[in-house]
DNA sequence: GTGGTCTAGACCACC
DNA sequence: GTGGTCTAGACCACT
């Protein structure tokens, strides 16, 4: 597990982009139990506070559930797991049909640009 | 010509975009001369300041000049503005496969959800 | 009885709490003999070191009577149950007082919005 | 303008229900800018860290909109301004009736109890 | 040991 | 000057 954090982007957006891609890619299941904040600090190579913080967006959110001196727990509702993903798509999705849009350049033009790029 | 802004992302950074928006569109032509900076300012509604960064950072990148007394045009050289635009291209299309992949979607996915979607 | 807490709240004192309304309510009587503490954790479902810290906590009120090898027995000092009624009231008007006047709603409007709500 | 702070509830919180007060109670208006938040820590004594997560929450509830280097300013949206004042008003109103209930007294016998009490 | 709060201070991006 | 991010470290409440 490598963490490298982009620039000019939050490294607790950055986490919680993770964490839910985990979680939309299957690689974390429901009712899982996450790492503690400081183990899971630690492992990422950040301040305690930074993931203490990333783990609360994540409850706000409705991804996961605290039990008090138990830990943190991905929730056990599918439904909400599964709006997650969906909301997700639908941002990226709609920021790059805008900025394509906003550039100027054709979702044809796009499309034959991305093909044969990136780990296809 | 509208001008709301989106939160989170810089204002200057949206007005480059903008522009080399309308340039990639063909709205703006080569040897062009650019609105002076009030005047663009005042049309979109944002401070001096931001609009200078703007037409600075614009010439920086190649993409204007600036001629003393006269103004900012655009510049002539049509390989620079090529060049411009596919780095553009290039840009947008990364950022959007590696989201994709950290959130762990498929292109095929992402195609389907598109289409129908946005102005097409 | 079914045992579902709330989150901020610390689970002890919502066990406190349970069991001092049982006391006003009448459903539990001066000397009766409550529970085991290992008896009372498994139906709350809750770890018996959380339950013993309620207990302790009941004791430390003047509630409760531990005798030795026989359990714990609700007190049979009836002046004391009738003042820990009227501390219950006291604290649980003057919160809703305050927190009105903290949010700058008038009784009246609380009233109202109340008659015809909850289990009335 | 006092600023005590009630021990058993986090400072933060306390700062957001006071300020949501203001805005219930129309001594904050739609569009008004408030302090910067250094200044606003300054005056209530807090750390600057902790009035930057006020505001943010703040922001988060959709009750504040940040400029960026201009400072936070009240949503103009009414509409949102009302709902929050009805939100807040039910979970107070729903908060006392549990408790109430979970405690065993009455309605009437609260409301005799508090006729006369608090800065009425 | 677990999450949560608070402080102090540094540094950055934006206007 | 304004908001935003991050670090470091202390302390508390809960289980």
């Amino acid at each position: 597990m490598s963490f490298d954090f982009l620039p000019d982007k939050p490294i607790y957006q950055q986490l919680i982009d993770r964490i839910t891609g985990d979680l939309i890619r299957g690689a974390i299941r429901p009712g899982e139990k996450l790492p503690s904040v400081r183990e899971y600090a630690v492992e990422a190579g950040v301040n305690a506070n930074t993931m203490q913080r990333v783990y609360k967006e994540l409850e706000g959110m409705g991804i996961t559930e605290t039990k008090r001196g138990q830990g943190t727990f991905v929730t056990e509702d599918e439904e909400r797991l599964h709006l997650l993903r969906e909301e997700m798509k639908a941002r990226l999705a709609d920021d790059f049909l805008r900025d394509i849009e906003a550039l100027g350049f054709t979702r044809e033009e796009m499309t034959a640009y991305m093909t044969g790029r990136g780990t296809e």
